[in-house]
DNA sequence: CATCACGTGA
């Protein structure tokens, strides 16, 4: 039987294969231990570093080391190990370390927590928030600002709706001071779940407002069409950096009205000596397209070309999406074939690229490539090419695309892909497939589902049809889609249903959606 | 032991 080495040789051995490769570390951990007690320390000390110098790896050759060797752990060595186990993403080791722990503390809950959500296990790490409550341990500042995280992650975490507004209230509880990172994540939750007056309420709180937090406040501001607020506290913001200035500029070019700002504080950001990177430009990118500005978007181009982000796949996407939006295909494709790399991301807006400019075909034979090569299809890409389908009228072709979604790629087809394929069904007139389709879709059907076949009824004249639609679509929320009345009543007025057209025509009038007639001023001037 | 917070495209 081979002799098993001692951890003074462990930790010679992995020492070594580490600095034949780091020669810049500094070697003070290297000391041999001469007693047990002392091994433990210098051992701690080792995983300390390779913890601090971000090279887990490492640590990880000294765990196989050890466990040569039969030495056990103390708590101590045991959670630095665990450390390095999530540091490298091995999760399965981590638990085990977790779970051989002789007492479980807060804060080795609040690691395996923070571990779970780095690797995208949302719901994980709420479990573990669960089993530290029924451990009998309160939950701190660290756990509460990673229960926001796991909510704010988007996948189907197991959570109450009103999560930020419980976790306000343990914050409140444990009188954190206002200055706290807590505070910011729960500005960002808040701002995260659309409920911005609130946001406000805790920024208002916090005496020190920094960057990240106003940030956040920013983008809160910006996705409701509040600019003017987010102005104010952009203006507030004292120590503005990149990331302030580029909320800025995305959120200016999100509508024709600001996306000229977009392209000022993309100015002024300079002058100020900030030099824009990879989401500047893609911001930048986008003002210009929804400006249809090409002769602009050219010159954010040269000057994109010239700096260190040339190739950059998030660039090449947006340019692509910028000359689609101007018309100018013939130029996206240009920029989409010199990538030096693309992703799924620049084919997708290639794809729809040429669906929206009426370039169907070219949209599919795009689609096919992109299959044969190593790219996967992803939702937006089918939406892409199934929308390509509806304006080509390539009914089978569609079909089988729509089936390969969930046969090939497992992808579950979303509301829009329905919505889409309806559309498809009903613009060539096959109504019956249309209304097969809703009536087997595994979920409730959605308002957009409901008005893309409304308006295959009203092409097609199918009153029947159309009236069951514009109910369903009524109740669901017909107040944001002014469009479902006038189609019913088209419909209805098509087939000479007046009764009802007046009928509707007066709930229109009693719910405000009905507005003054309109009429030209063409000829009335003096 | 020393975790947690801002912008990201179709």
């Amino acid at each position: 039987m081979p002799k098993l080495p001692s951890i003074k040789t462990c930790l010679l051995l992995s020492t070594r294969s580490y600095y034949t490769r780091h020669r810049h570390v500094s070697q003070n951990h290297v000391f041999p231990p001469n007693e047990s007690r002392q091994t433990a320390t210098s051992l701690s000390s080792a995983l300390q570093h390779h913890i601090n110098s971000d090279t887990p790896f490492y640590g990880q050759t000294i765990h196989t080391h050890i466990l040569k060797t039969g030495f056990v752990p103390n708590t101590n060595i045991s959670i630095k190990l665990l450390i390095l186990h999530l540091k490298c993403g091995c999760l399965k080791y981590a638990r085990q370390m977790f779970d051989e722990l002789p007492q479980r503390t807060l804060s080795a809950y609040n690691y395996m927590v923070a571990g779970c959500l780095k690797h995208g296990l949302a719901q994980e790490s709420i479990g573990f928030v669960r089993r530290l409550v029924l451990e009998g341990e309160r939950p701190d500042g660290y756990t509460l600002s990673m229960i926001l995280k796991a909510s704010n992650s988007g996948g189907d975490v197991m959570l109450p709706r009103n999560v930020g507004g419980l976790v306000h209230a343990q914050v409140l509880k444990l009188d954190v001071d206002p200055d706290d990172v807590l505070y910011t994540a729960l500005v960002d939750s808040y701002v995260k779940s659309g409920r911005v007056g609130y946001a406000r309420r805790v920024f208002d709180m916090m005496i020190d407002k920094d960057v990240i937090c106003s940030t956040s406040m920013i983008s809160g501001y910006m996705n409701q069409g509040s600019v003017g607020d987010a102005e104010e506290v952009f203006d507030k913001t004292v120590e503005k950096d990149v990331v302030v200035f580029n909320a800025m500029i995305e959120g200016y070019s999100k509508s024709v009205e600001t996306a000229g700002k977009a392209l000022e504080v993309y100015i002024d950001m300079q002058r100020f000596g900030f030099r824009p990177n990879a989401s500047t430009f893609a911001s930048v990118v986008g003002a210009c397209s929804v400006l249809a500005g090409v002769e602009i978007g050219q010159q954010v181009q040269c000057q994109l070309m010239k700096s260190e982000f040339f190739s950059d796949v998030k660039m090449g996407s947006a340019l692509i999406d910028m000359f689609s939006k101007c018309g100018r295909v013939e130029d996206a494709r240009r920029v989409f074939d010199h990538m030096p790399m693309k992703n799924v991301f620049s084919w997708t807006s290639m794809i729809d690229g040429y669906g929206k400019n009426g370039r169907p075909k070219e949209a599919l034979e795009l689609f096919y490539r992109m299959q044969k090569s190593c790219i996967t299809p992803n939702y937006v890409t089918f939406l892409g090419a199934l929308s390509a389908c509806g304006h080509a009228g390539l009914v089978t072709e569609g079909r089988q695309i729509f089936e390969s979604m969930e046969r090939d790629y497992s992808l579950k087809p979303r509301m829009e892909h329905y919505a889409c394929m309806v559309d498809l069904y009903g613009r060539a007139g096959i109504l019956d497939q249309a209304w097969e389709l809703v009536m087997g879709m595994p979920e409730r059907p959605n308002s957009d589902v409901w008005a893309a076949l409304l308006s295959s009824c009203t092409l097609h004249g199918s009153v029947e049809m159309a009236s069951i639609a514009a109910k369903e679509l009524f109740k669901l929320n017909a107040e944001g889609r002014p469009g479902a009345y006038v189609a019913l009543s088209n419909t209805l007025a098509a087939a000479g249903d007046w009764d009802n057209v007046s009928e509707l025509r007066e709930l229109m009038k009693s719910r405000g959606i009905l507005k003054d007639t309109g009429c030209s001023w063409v000829g009335t001037e003096k």
